[in-house]
DNA sequence: GAAACGTGTTAGAGATTCCTAACTTAAGGC
DNA sequence: GCCTTAAGTTAGGAATCTCTAACACGTTTC
């Protein structure tokens, strides 16, 4: 009988707008005791008879609870999608202003647009960069300053092999004890071809 | 008379889609005498109806020149967002796949969708990070091999220790010549406070 | 020159997402 | 209990982008 009606597989992808609205129930969700149609509205800035065209949309797909007059629900479904959107503003929002040094706002909304265009493998590739950055002292803060320093006026080649040096020397002095067997290797670079 | 004509000021915005198109027309009138209906309608993964009704809405906004049955050329303002997009889908594939490693085929997808949503400003950013990146030995290629090397592994605060040591000695003696001067300089740095 | 084929157009319709205008419901004030 | 008001819904329509089906043009082939 409900042959057709059980459409466990092979539905069709949901598109960015949907997972806008799922992501802007996630994230209010965890604000307020209940969300309503206003407040999604408000968020997403359109008008209260789109919010409940959606909400149809969307309940009817089983992402969301949603009676008429009621405060909207996600199902288990529509919290996946709306806290994996979540997750992904996040890294994307933090790239740009840790990284990139974007302002907050400006961030937000491009990471909004972001987070619906950039896969799941990329956002993993891009977390472990950032990692990374962080990880290794000498890609630590220090680094990032000095690029803010490098945008606000690019370095001359000169420049550049001042700081390096610098900097190399500081760590050397810190690391000199682990390092002591190394000396006769140093001298190969003294003669470059 | 001709007063609501002249729409010089006040225009509707592009969408996203008007832009791929302009980008498609860009791209293919590099490598191919004329550009065509079915050039584009391949290139962009739709059918012929649906690229010579583009083609109308773009004409009408002056765009591009189009004469039914003949090809299609940008004008000068079309050339000019054509070459923009262009321009943004390369710095945004460099970093996808000189950056985060991402494979080309992967980076060309998600560089066409993100290239719609970053601002001119984020873009500058990320093209100085880049430059960045390459501008200063102790950060340059050699750093982006550690990151892949950290992506399969990530290191122990002690292995990242001895990385950056080992990294600085050499940058120390390659630049040794240009920083005689600054060897009293250095013994600043010999008793850290 | 006519058939065949590739290319392009027109017509019409569907999906998605949004809107305004008008009506309905729910909740408080009095 | 009634009236006001905020919140929400329904109805209807517009913009954008896409499609299929059917027709038109133009070149090649025989």
């Amino acid at each position: 009988m409900d042959k057709a009606k059980t459409n466990t597989s092979a539905e069709k992808p949901l598109t960015s707008v949907m997972e806008d609205y799922l992501e802007a129930i996630f994230d209010l969700d965890k604000e307020k005791k209940v969300v309503r149609v206003k407040d999604i509205a408000k968020r997403l800035d359109v008008k209260m008879p789109t919010v409940t065209s959606m909400f149809k949309t969307l309940s009817k797909r089983g992402l969301v609870h949603y009676e008429k007059y009621e405060y909207v629900e996600l199902t288990d479904k529509g919290s996946e999608v709306g806290s994996e959107m979540h997750r992904r503003h996040k890294i994307l929002r933090r790239f740009l202003t840790d990284i990139l040094n974007i302002n907050l706002n400006t961030a937000d909304e491009e990471a909004c647009k972001m987070e619906h265009s950039l896969s799941a493998g990329t956002l993993d590739s891009l977390t472990d960069f950032m990692a990374f950055i962080q990880a290794c002292p000498r890609a630590g803060e220090d680094w990032l300053e000095r690029f803010e320093e490098y945008r606000r006026k690019p370095w001359s080649q000169d420049k550049c092999v001042k700081q390096s040096d610098q900097f190399s020397c500081e760590f050397r002095e810190r690391t000199a004890s682990l390092e002591q067997g190394r000396s006769s290797q140093e001298k190969d670079f003294q003669n470059p071809s």
